[in-house]
RNA sequence: GGCGGCAUCGCCAAGUGGUAAGGCACGGGUUUGCAAAACCCGCAUCCCCGGUUCGAAUCCGGGUGCCGCCUCCA
């Protein structure tokens, strides 16, 4: 059975068939480097991830790009400066920093969150400032064609009349368009909906010389030019969040197919949004947050990773941290099989033999993912085998083979064998000495004394747990 | 005003015609020196009204509520 996935360019679930059998080309939405990433960026980075998995595990060679946006985009949503002055310039200044060092701080920070969430690293990682060269020359394609126009000392505009199709991707044809505008018209262009391609400003910080003047790119060339230059013209998925369907995904089908590079992209698979807290995340609400800011709360990369993607991408998400300590409950039961598991393998050999319930299992973990990435589903039917495992551990081969499950499994969560990324901070003499008396004391039955210690110890933040095989200690959030 | 989506246990959430997965929380147990972990048992008839059907959370119609997008946004 082949994965199936719901593509909002036809508003219905679609299989996924390869432009070219055995490939998958796919191009991610990245991030836009003027702030630290939060988690609902991450929720769709997360989504590529997925996918990227799941081709993977399939067998399938797969090619995946992610860009960065490094050039600033024109913003009106902060309060403060309702002006259009772009995002990145803006930070600049409040940093006193020149926009390509902050573009590269948060890229930078962009990649460690991604690694702290088991991202599976993208083949490309191109940058638009990078690539001016090449939206250079796809906005030249689109004036030959009739498809764009430029105005003197003003730039260049996609003539949205000219195509056609515009408003498939989002319903936003130009008649609903039109019907519910509440655009104020800029008199230089020739139509309210038509975008820049190109823009002059000499204000902007960023600028680049083009046959239209020095300035800089609209903010929806970059993914047309570096698609086409990563991935060619008709390629098989893009993805991205929700708000991209519209401006920006519509723009991009426009300016590719207008250019003549070819179909472009064949399945669209976008992210809803999450909500922190059942409201829309915002600054202004005190319910923000990053990748970095949940780190600070003491959660796990791979605990996030969990939190964000237990839920159907489709379906929106209420974050909250009651939740998170939920999510990190179930996630830690996976890991503390695993670890039972292979205290119990330890020495065996691999065989041959397959457990029908096991294969059962994976079985229907695979049709879950096939499912239009049916997370929730997939991990009912992991935390059910997980459960029965727990109830009477296999030990030796059987281990082995139950580990081999957890694995497969692992190859799409990436939660179960990834390595705890938060620095372990070692014991200090004085706690280790503590832990030692207190194996002295219960070794001497002196319970008292050793659930004093024990406590102690918790005041500390270290976590004792007495076991079959020992006492343990691990750090306590 | 235009386009689109959602409504299932206290919370998160799967299930798209055959009689309600799973996780967290909660209550009761087993185990443990005690705890932790693990395991066992318990815990919903699916927003409302009407219709189709032998049978609906699932399909249709009508309500109600909530959310996203409509050139800042993952």
């Amino acid at each position: 059975m082949a994965l199936r996935l719901w593509n909002t360019l036809e508003n219905r679930l679609v299989e996924v068939e390869p432009v070219k059998a055995g490939e998958i080309r796919m191009y991610n939405c990245g991030p836009t480097v003027y702030s630290d990433p939060h988690i609902g960026n991450f929720r769709s980075f997360l989504l590529g991830d997925l996918l990227r998995r799941a081709f993977d595990q399939r067998g399938f060679k797969t090619t995946q790009v992610m860009n960065i946006t490094d050039v600033g985009h024109l913003t009106t949503d902060d309060v403060a400066d309702a002006s259009g002055e772009d995002k990145l310039e803006k930070k600049a200044k409040e940093e006193g920093l020149d926009p390509f060092e902050i573009a590269l701080r948060y890229e930078q920070m962009f990649h460690e969150n991604a690694s702290q969430l088991h991202l599976v690293k993208a083949h490309e990682y191109p940058r638009a400032t990078d690539h001016i060269p090449e939206m250079i020359q796809m906005i030249e394609q689109l004036l030959e064609r009739g498809h764009a126009y430029a105005v003197k000392d003003v730039g260049v505009y996609f003539r949205v009349h000219s195509f056609e199709k515009y408003g498939g991707l989002s319903g936003n044809t130009l008649e609903n368009l039109d019907s519910g505008s509440r655009i104020e018209v800029d008199e230089r262009k020739e139509s309210a909906h038509d975008f820049a391609l190109w823009k002059i400003d000499d204000k902007h910080l960023m600028q680049w010389d083009s046959p239209w003047g020095r300035g800089f790119p609209g903010w929806h060339i970059e993914c047309s030019a570096m698609s086409l230059k990563y991935l060619g013209g008709t390629f098989d998925i893009h993805t991205g969040g929700e708000d991209n369907i519209f401006p920006h995904h519509e723009c991009e089908i426009a300016q590719s197919v207008g250019a003549g590079v070819g179909e472009f992209a064949r399945i669209w698979v976008h992210a809803r949004h999450l909500l922190v807290d059942g409201q829309k995340m915002s600054k202004s609400k005190g319910n923000f947050y990053t990748i970095n800011d949940l780190v600070e709360r003491g959660f796990s990369g791979h605990e996030i990773r969990y939190s964000l993607i237990c839920n159907h991408y489709r379906q929106p998400m209420n974050f909250t941290i009651d939740g998170m300590d939920g999510d990190t409950k179930a996630v830690q039961r996976l890991r503390t099989l695993r670890k039972k598991l292979e205290e119990a393998s330890v020495g065996s050999a691999a065989d041959t033999e397959v457990d029908a319930p096991l294969e059962e299992s994976m079985r229907q973990f695979d049709a879950c993912i096939d499912d239009d990435l049916n997370l929730s589903g997939a991990l009912g039917v992991l935390h059910d085998r997980v459960r029965a495992l727990g109830r009477d551990l296999p030990e030796g081969s059987a281990a082995l083979r139950a580990l081999e499950f957890l694995r497969h499994c692992d190859q799409i969560l990436g939660v179960i064998f990834v390595e705890d990324e938060s620095p372990t901070v070692p014991l200090t003499d004085s706690q280790q000495q503590l832990i030692q008396r207190r194996e002295t004391a219960r070794a001497e039955r002196e319970w008292s004394l050793a659930d004093e210690i024990r406590d102690q110890l918790l005041a500390e933040g270290i976590l004792i747990e007495d076991g079959p095989t020992g006492t343990t200690w691990s750090h306590q959030r």
